[in-house]
DNA sequence: TTTATAATATATCAAGCCGATATATTAAAT
DNA sequence: ATTTAATATATCGGCTTGATATATTATAAA
């Protein structure tokens, strides 16, 4: 098998085993939710996923109408059908495509040299900050009466956060020189 | 500013500021080269690249007669310019882009009830494999001569190589059941 | 209270990227 | 001698991304 890209569609069904959602609520959980630190997707490919997994009968759509009286656009809050279970266990069964990873920041860091100082600093603390911040966040949440998948991930997430944190902690001293300026 | 994303034009640019290169060359670079476990880029974006780079004067070609005799596609060698230098460090002076990390093995391991047991360990330990690997070979690579942005992100991928091997060693028992058949 | 801002919610589109594929040569291995 | 792997350039459809438009509701501030 040629280890196919997750698409869209498998990860709008991923969150739609866990519950029913719209299109926001799913866009939400790729941005700060539970699934921020491995994936993404933008709204962009959701709603047309949404519509194509309408088409073939994995989800439907439940509209609800907004209390009657506005022309507002309802409502459409998704829900997996039985097909769409067994659609997303089949996806589940093939080989994973290897890890993408795209981070600008460690571009620039891998080019210091090339850098204004100043600017390398201002970059690199923001990012060392970022990387703590997350870190710090997933710390915060209640395991209580999560599935094991989802507290293992998260505490790989936290392992990965803590390791790149840890070592730009000790390591700053090798590419930003200790200016006696304190101003950005 | 907007952090607009890095693109393969700016990507070929770093490359070729350690030296000329080829398109091909360049590919080697992201695929299994220095910038393999932090950013990508495809055929499909390189070659566009640097033929918008020659176009605008950022780089210029070389084009290697093949010992004469072949009518075979002559071999392009492209080598960056002042004006390609200058437009590669004001790259460098823009705000980053957040750090994007698509891990479909996650994903997986993410919604592991739902998944083969025995797909899960092959998965588990292909995966588990991989990061150790990567992570001995960036500790075979030598030291010398290397500029320190360089060997920076390189200890920086190293750490988290291994955070992320040591997670799935220490914590394997978590999801991965002890099966009593060794046959994949 | 009124106003402004942020959050909720759906949807589209251009620009660009990715994976696959085609083609051809040369080096290495069997 | 023959097959396989590596070198090398290039294109293309399909998909994703980021930005934008639109509209409502909740919250905060003046």
């Amino acid at each position: 098998m040629p280890a196919t890209d997750m698409d869209a569609k498998t990860l709008c069904l991923g969150v739609l085993v866990m519950g029913d959602a719209t299109g926001y609520e799913i866009r939400k959980m790729f941005e700060e939710g539970p699934f921020a630190h491995f994936q993404d997707v933008g709204y962009g490919s959701i709603y047309p996923a949404l519509a194509k997994l309408a088409d073939e009968g994995l989800v439907s759509v439940i509209e609800v109408p907004e209390n009657g009286h506005s022309d507002r656009r309802d409502k459409k809050t998704y829900r997996i059908t039985e097909a769409g279970q067994r659609a997303f266990i089949a996806a589940l069964a093939k080989p994973p495509a290897p890890d993408k990873i795209r981070s600008d920041t460690t571009f620039l860091m891998f080019f210091a040299e090339f850098m204004d100082p100043a600017h390398l600093r201002a970059v690199y603390d923001d990012y060392l900050a970022y990387y703590r911040d997350r870190a710090e966040f997933l710390k915060t949440l209640d395991p209580e009466g999560v599935p094991e998948g989802r507290l293992f991930v998260r505490g790989m997430g936290l392992a990965f956060y803590e390791a790149v944190a840890d070592y730009m902690t000790e390591n700053r001293s090798r590419l930003i020189g200790e200016e006696a300026d304190a101003a950005d």
